[in-house]
Order: C-alpha cells, then sequence, then structure tokens
DNA sequence: ACCTGAACACCGTTCAAGT
DNA sequence: ACCTGAACACCGTTCAAGT
C-alpha cells in the first residue's frame, strides 16, 4: 500500500501549541506554567509537545514574541511625538493584559515582532530629525520606559498575591505607622484615595520626549534646564 | 542534669544563611539557587535551613532586602537633584552588582530596607517643595527609571548568556540584514563602536529630574513644552 | 514525521524522629 | 530549640519504542 498523502493526523501545530500556551500563562503566569499542564489541557502527551517545540525555553520565546505581534508599531506619520506616544500606549495595553510578558521581555532576545518594533521606533526618531546620539539614547529611554514602567506597575499591583488592593494597603498602612515612615504613608494614602492623577504612564513618557524634543529642537532657550551630562561623541 | 545553658550548637543563624544565599545567588541567579544546594554549601541538611527560614519565598525577600541595605539613601541636603542623582547612582550600582536583585525588586513586598530607601526619596522630593501631585508622579518617575533601566541593561548584557558580546551582536547583525531592518543594524553598530555616549543612566535621569523642575519651576516660560496631560487632582 | 510512557535528575516542602 | 533523612508531589528532558 503507497503511503497516504498527510490527511489531518497532526492535531497539534506550533501555532495551536503556543496560542494554547499564552492562554494557560495568562491564567497561571509563566512560573506556574508547565510543559505537563500544557499537554494535559491540549489532551496529549507531553513529549508529544516536543515534536513542535524545541524546549521550554522555545516555548516562552514563541508565546512572548506571540504577544508582541498584538502591539501597534508606530505609524509613519508626520508627529513623531505622536506615533511614538500612541504605539507606546498600545505597548502598555498589551503588557497589562498579558501580565508575565513584561517580565520575559528584558530576559531574552527579541524574536521577529519584537525586532520590527524596535526597527520602527528607531525609524520614527531618525525621521523626527534628532541627532544620531539622540536617537541612541532616546531610543534606549523611550523602550526602558515602556517595559520598566510597565513591570513596576504590574509589581504594584501583583505584590500582594490577589487579596483586595484596598486590604492590603490598608493592612500595609498600619504597619507603616508603627515603622517611622511618614512620608510613605502619605502616599500609599494617595494611592488609595483618588487613586490616580491621570494617566501616569502617558505623563512620564512626555517628560521623556519633552526633554528629546528641547535637546534637539532649533529653538533652545538659554537657560540651563537642558539635559545635562551629554557629550556629543 | 539541669539542661546546659544555650552554648554555641546553633552554627547556623539567619543572617549567616542570607549572606551565604546572597553570594549563591550572586554565582548562579535566584532561580538556579535552590534549599538544597544552599545547604550542601554551608555542610548541612536541608531541611536544617527552615529553622531559620519560613521558605524559599521568605529566603529571597530577605536576601533582596539584605542587597537593598548597600544602597545609599539621599542625603538631606539643599540640592535635591543632587542627593537624588547620587543615590539613584548608587541604586544602580548596587543593582548591576547582584543582577538577580532588579528582576525579584519588583515582584515582591519591599522590606524595611525597601521602604527606608522609598520614604527618603518621598521625603527628598517634598523638602524640594513639589506639590502633591508631582511628588506623587516623580517618585514614580524616578524608582520607574532606576529599576527598570538597570533591568533592561542588564537584559542586553545577560540576553545571549556569557557568550562574548561582540560575538553575539555580530552574529545578530547578520539576521539583521538578512532581515530588513536597517536602522536597528545601525544602532547595534554604535553599541559595538563607540560603546558609550556617556552616562546612558543618568541622562535619562536627567531628563526625568530636568521635567520635573520644569513642570513645578517658578519661573515657567510660556512655551508649549512643559509635560502635557497632567490635571491637578 | 509524529506521538508516547517510563525513567532520570532535579525541585520545595511535610512529616516523624532524633538531640 | 535545633537539626535530620525519608517521602511526596511536582518539574524538564532523554531515551527507546511505537505508528
Amino acid at each position: 500500500m503507497p503511503p497516504r498523502p498527510s490527511v489531518p493526523k497532526r492535531t497539534l501545530i506550533r501555532s495551536r501549541v503556543l496560542a494554547e500556551a499564552v492562554a494557560l500563562a495568562d491564567e497561571l503566569g509563566v512560573d506556574a506554567l508547565s510543559m505537563r499542564k500544557l499537554a494535559d489541557r491540549m489532551g496529549v502527551g507531553t513529549m508529544s509537545l516536543y515534536t513542535h517545540v524545541a524546549n521550554k525555553d522555545d516555548l516562552v520565546e514563541g508565546i512572548v514574541d506571540m504577544v508582541v505581534q498584538e502591539i501597534d508599531v508606530p505609524a509613519a506619520t508626520e508627529d513623531w511625538r505622536r506615533a511614538i506616544g500612541d504605539s507606546a500606549a498600545s505597548a502598555h495595553r498589551v503588557l497589562l493584559a498579558h501580565p508575565w510578558v513584561a517580565g520575559e521581555w528584558t530576559k531574552r532576545m527579541p524574536g521577529p515582532a519584537r525586532l520590527r518594533f524596535m526597527e520602527a521606533i528607531l525609524a520614527t526618531l531618525t525621521r523626527a530629525g534628532l541627532d544620531e546620539s539622540l536617537v541612541y539614547r532616546g531610543y534606549h529611554a523611550i523602550t526602558m520606559h515602556i517595559v520598566g514602567f510597565t513591570i513596576q506597575e504590574l509589581g504594584y499591583r501583583s505584590a500582594g498575591g490577589d487579596a483586595g488592593l484596598d486590604d492590603l494597603a490598608t493592612g500595609f498602612l498600619d504597619s507603616l505607622a508603627a515603622a517611622d515612615l511618614p512620608h510613605l504613608a502619605t502616599h500609599v494614602r494617595a494611592h488609595l484615595g483618588v487613586q490616580d492623577y491621570g494617566d501616569e504612564f502617558g505623563f512620564v513618557l512626555g517628560l521623556l520626549l519633552d526633554g528629546l524634543q528641547r535637546a534637539h529642537g532649533p529653538e533652545r532657550d538659554s537657560s540651563d534646564t537642558r539635559p545635562h551630562g551629554f557629550g556629543h561623541r
């Protein structure tokens, strides 16, 4: 009998493995994700996964890049600040929706989607006319902000597990009163109160973009508020 | 026979366990640190550690705070920018020396040393005269920068394991040429070349502090380069 | 090519037992 | 109070075997 052509015996495909792994990571976090649990969820032997994935590292690299694909790359429009701002906001949203991604982002080599994202940020800054060293440093400032800020934010959100954040903070406040940390107590109360002074993420990004624009702008004023310690190569 | 008073049978003390754990984490990273390896290194049964430490989480929380103690808190001097800058630089140095700490910093509740650090930053900004909402947001911007930037930096450093960074990058360059990522290729070459435009960490911090100072300063100019999207509560 | 279970070398932690 | 080894319920991954 001649071998039958490839009719769907393959119930598994890499993309399906990755998609299911993303869902599982969203539920449990990457640390709790295991090859065994993933296989069980897919109704398949553990070792079957290894036909589609080199090892767990490869799997995680794959799902990180899969999520990064969801991020809107900066548009190629005139207004570079808006292009960067919109893309950063998109990245912020995506990283909050998949809270395990930001931590992995910093630990791993970039996959194809992240490389495209990096390229687009650099292209935008270059097109804005910033000089070589400002592109270099601005790029670092912006990407640092996107993932660094989000990691910090997620830390606040999850540090205490899933205990209601308010309960946590009020319990926390008592211990702060006991120790001698008045400013910190005020700060935590601010977190509990109005909760929000608005778009924190955008505010800090604004600080950075303002700084870049000022360091670059043709209409520099003579005050000494320009970033210091900046040497041209 | 009456029970002998507590002569040194205790070869183990919490502080010694933590100190040894820091050393082991510095060598292997926190992920590779295990209770068994730590016990072996101390010449002691694994379960003996549990007399001095509630569990692995408690251990890691302990060693993180032990390292955070090394950071210089901002001085209570006139010049708040310098105070913040020096303390941030100290934190940066410490986090680079113990590369596993920054990642844990964001995942855990602060211990006593980190609470003192937080308090001192807030006190410094308050003393500088920034108004309530600027203290709130400035604090987040600064701490975000300290750990976020450092995490990013360590990521670049370690993403490829211990392969010489240059080898990695040159191999990387080939794949970048293959894909269509010209700006990224230029950026990587900049990393390889002069290597450094100076103090990256301080440059970005400068951008942030400039922004805070401008948003606050009595001598505001009328240009629209002040941070936008900033609403008073 | 794709899937599989048994086995190996690891984990953190519980438990009953020793001093 | 402090220390201990055996045991339990997990890991990722290798290997020999099946289709």
